[in-house]
RNA sequence: GCCCCUGUAGCUCAGGGGAUAGAGCGCUACCCUCCGGAGGUAGAAGCGAAGGUUCGAAUCCUUCCAGGGGCACCA
């Protein structure tokens, strides 16, 4: 019996008392079925008759009384006790409880995907890092959380597209291929430049493409830095990620988007809507009437678009393309963005609240290693990857909530040993995936499900660790909603905890030439159900689970 | 000045209204005739402050204090 069913289970008997007139009011929300901190107050606790309480009008352990005994007729739970303010405590039948190993067998890779967020389609955009400069750890964390996001959301049931905004229009571009420029002439780079090793080895080989190029106007020759500095950037970033394990179904190109009148055509919306107006030769749009505590000015005064009118006309587009949902992943320093936006998607007659999401994430700081240390630069995601390694770097950004400023302390992620919360939840799965080996190589493997008796699983520790593999699913469901990856990380920690436990209390293989105990064989299945599920938690965060190491 | 995030054990962090607030590291004392000790057991130690809402608050609201980030016809 899984905590769903369960969940289930309690809902039924609401309806039954209702029907049977003991309650005049229901439930207005979900059932929920939490497992209790504390073992004395049983496998799973519900605060139903709490919940149900107020609206009847009656005392909560009266309510709880009428409920538990219903309960206690359903198949599989053993017991049901009423405790505190109105808590309903109940265990489950070791054979009920056991009977979860099957359900994850069975299910394999897929147990954990839930339909949560079925019929849903999402647009999650993320890094988008401008093709100035090459991807650095400010981007990292948006890499590893928002393809650990997309995982999360696919596993919910819902359509995901994965997209970046490859910026290659604007004033930043200009201030690029003047830096390129710059530095192919040995001139000084401007004040308002990029600087930093990469430039240089751009520009080289921008000139080595072009050998001609710095005879030309220079005119000309900012064109050709422009075009091809950018496509060298841009080669380079997709390998970052893509060697970080991160890849996107869409490259969307903001000059492109300028091309194709996209961007005219949502200035002409907001027109038509009436938001409009001109004052010192720009064109404004009226945010002050959603909210924004100044308006903005959408078309500059000689004539180009303002960066989140493209913003806008790129909303559009991904609206247009079947986005029920718009998400955005971006750094604490984007965070005046925000209002703007949605003020914009305002003005368009649509309902932010509705479509569009900005997630906000803090800031990443480099501690320890010789890289903390550098004056200048930023660290670059190929560095952060060299120095600890992709799998120690994706669970390192990915593991705290997005609301806290991660402070990475590369000694400690480089270091292999349990200090290294990476380390631990791998060690574990490795631990399992060594123990199956050797188990198959003295003749136990893993037997046939239909013959084994899982109701033998009825130690303390064997429990506890059926109660931890029995949330994995709504830890996976509530992480994609709330858009917080790092819980199923956390959940990978304790769930490793739970197992180490078992294990140290529980045999499994039989001492050398001993018979097995019968108990050992469901353990065995015990086994491979937890690898499987820190298997599929891993993947969700894109870590890789070594069978050995 | 205005806006956003944060403040939980010595340190790094979980905890999205429920029972006695958790984990890792560090510290103290233990467990190797035993399947991977990269493990486990026990102990000391904490919600920034003050109000409020609620049967119940680390969690929601208000104020204050402290730290971080932001407030362009840049992106």
């Amino acid at each position: 019996m899984t905590p769903e069913d369960l969940a289930a289970a309690i809902a039924q008997a609401v309806d039954q008392a209702l029907a049977a007139g003991q309650l005049s009011v229901g439930l207005d929300t979900e059932v929920v079925v939490e497992r209790p901190k504390n073992r004395e107050h049983g496998d799973y606790a519900t605060n139903t008759a709490m919940r149900l309480a107020k609206a009847n009008a009656r005392s909560p352990r009266d309510i709880a009384q009428q409920l538990a005994d219903r309960l206690r007729a359903v198949d599989g739970i053993e017991a049901v006790e009423i405790a505190g303010p109105g808590f309903l405590n109940i265990r489950l039948a070791a054979a009920a409880q056991g009977a979860l190993v099957r359900t994850i067998a069975e299910r394999g890779s897929d147990y954990g995907r839930t339909e949560t967020l079925a019929g849903q389609t999402i647009n999650l955009e993320y890094v988008s890092a401008n093709p100035v400069g090459p991807v650095h750890i400010g981007h990292a964390r948006w890499a590893a959380v928002g393809d650990s996001l997309a995982r999360l959301i696919v596993a919910t049931g819902a359509t995901v597209v994965r997209e970046y905004y490859f910026n290659d229009a604007g004033a930043q571009i200009d201030r690029f291929a003047a830096s390129l420029d710059a530095v192919a002439r040995g001139e000084p780079i401007p004040e308002d430049g990029y600087r930093g090793d990469y430039i240089v080895d751009v520009a080289a080989e921008v000139i080595k493409a072009n050998p001609e190029l710095l005879d030309e106007p220079r005119e000309k020759t900012l064109e050709v830095f422009a075009h091809d500095g950018i496509e060298l950037m841009f080669t380079a970033i997709r390998k970052s990620l893509s060697d970080f394990g991160v890849a996107f179904d869409v490259y969307f190109n903001e000059r492109e988007m300028h091309a194709s009148g996209a961007v005219e055509a949502t200035v002409q919306k907001l027109r038509e809507a009436g938001h409009v107006y001109e004052a010192d030769g720009a064109v404004w749009l009226r945010t002050t009437d959603f909210g924004d505590d100044k308006d903005r000015v959408i078309v500059r005064s000689d004539g180009r678009p303002t960066y989140f009118c493209a913003d806008l006309a790129y909303y559009v587009d991904k609206r247009e393309r079947g986005a029920d949902k718009v998400v955005i992943l971006l750094g604490a320093d984007h965070h005046g963005y925000v209002g703007r936006m949605r003020s914009l998607v305002s003005g368009l007659g649509e309902n932010p609240d509705e479509t569009l999401e900005i997630i906000i994430g803090q800031l990443v700081n480099i501690r320890g290693g010789k890289m903390s240390k550098r004056a200048g630069n930023l660290l670059t995601l190929e560095e952060l990857v060299e120095a600890i390694g992709v799998d120690a770097a994706r669970y390192a950004l990915v593991r705290s909530s997005m609301d806290t400023t991660i402070d990475l302390d590369l000694d400690l992620w480089a270091s292999q040993t349990s200090d290294n919360p990476v380390f631990y939840v791998q060690y574990a799965h490795a631990r399992i995936a060594s123990l199956l080996r050797n188990g198959a190589e003295l003749g136990f493997p893993l037997p046939d499900l239909a013959d084994i008796q899982l109701e033998l699983l009825n130690h303390e520790k064997e429990s506890e660790l059926l109660g931890a593999l029995g949330e994995f699913p709504r830890i996976v469901a509530a992480a994609a909603q709330f858009r917080a990856p790092h819980r199923v990380a956390r959940y990978l920690e304790e769930l490793a905890g739970t197992y180490h436990r078992f294990y140290d209390a529980c045999r499994i293989l039989p001492h050398g030439d001993a018979e097995p105990a019968p108990e050992m064989a469901p353990r065995l299945w015990l086994c491979e159900a937890t690898r499987l599920v820190l298997a599929n938690g891993l993947a969700l965060l894109g870590v890789r689970a070594p069978e050995r190491m």
